[in-house]
DNA sequence: ACCCAGGTGGCCC
DNA sequence: GGGCCACATGGG
């Protein structure tokens, strides 16, 4: 229905990590703003924003709010990237797939999903980001909250275990929800996809619980 | 005047 | 390990 969506839309690696964490809880649209202003001023690089004023990273994020978070937040990533890697991010990726995902969740400003994001879009590592939608939808079928370790290792075991699959599908889960707000109300009428899609009784059957 | 957006961290029990 | 809250602007 959607074709394939060429996820992470951004130039260089580092933009990957810096839009992962502007987008948090906020409107790709406003994400967009922040990341050309940051262009702009010649910020999107990580000696660059290492070394920017914390007023100035807050102008530019400001429209994608928790601006002073987020702009503390990229700030402090550059910093760490830059005595870590030197500057050079395809070296974060160096290390096995479960260090790297430690490094990343020790740094503030810094979860789960946006880790695996990093991981998926930037370090080409085979992991499966879950997102909010992600989990609504899974909640849809299974009929309860589900946790985000219980929905990752789920996907993974049943998707094709390839790099392309993994970008995809968590790129078409996202456009999906957005164009259809069915994971939000449930019997929404303007949506042009079939609610019962989200009713298939079968398809956790053999999961045994774990979702 | 609401509700929601490609979450996270801190606190509580 | 799960529930609640602050963080904050912009669009519908």
């Amino acid at each position: 229905m959607y074709g394939k969506q060429n996820w992470w839309p951004a130039r260089t690696k580092f933009e990957v990590v810096i839009g992962a964490i502007l987008t948090q809880q906020t409107s790709w649209r406003n994400v967009e703003s922040a990341i050309r202003n940051l262009q702009r001023k010649r910020l999107m690089t990580v000696n660059r924003l290492a070394d920017a004023p914390i007023r100035t990273l807050q102008t530019c994020t400001y429209a994608t709010g928790f601006y002073r978070q987020k702009a503390q937040r990229i700030r402090n990533i550059a910093h760490h990237l830059l005595e870590t890697t030197d500057g050079n991010i395809s070296l974060l990726f160096r290390k096995p797939l479960e260090e790297t995902r430690a490094e990343l969740l020790s740094l503030n400003g810094i979860g789960k999903e946006t880790a695996d994001s990093i991981l998926l879009y930037a370090g080409n590592q085979l992991i499966l980001p879950v997102d909010a939608y992600t989990l609504r939808v899974m909640a849809r079928v299974e009929g309860r909250k589900c946790s985000y370790d219980s929905v990752q290792s789920y996907l993974e075991r049943e998707l094709p275990r390839e790099l392309e699959v993994y970008k995809e599908f968590h790129a078409l889960v996202v456009e999906h929800c957005k164009k259809t707000c069915l994971n939000v109300k449930p019997d929404c009428t303007s949506c042009r996809v079939d609610p019962c899609m989200y009713r298939a009784d079968h398809c956790l059957a053999s999961d045994q619980g774990t979702v």
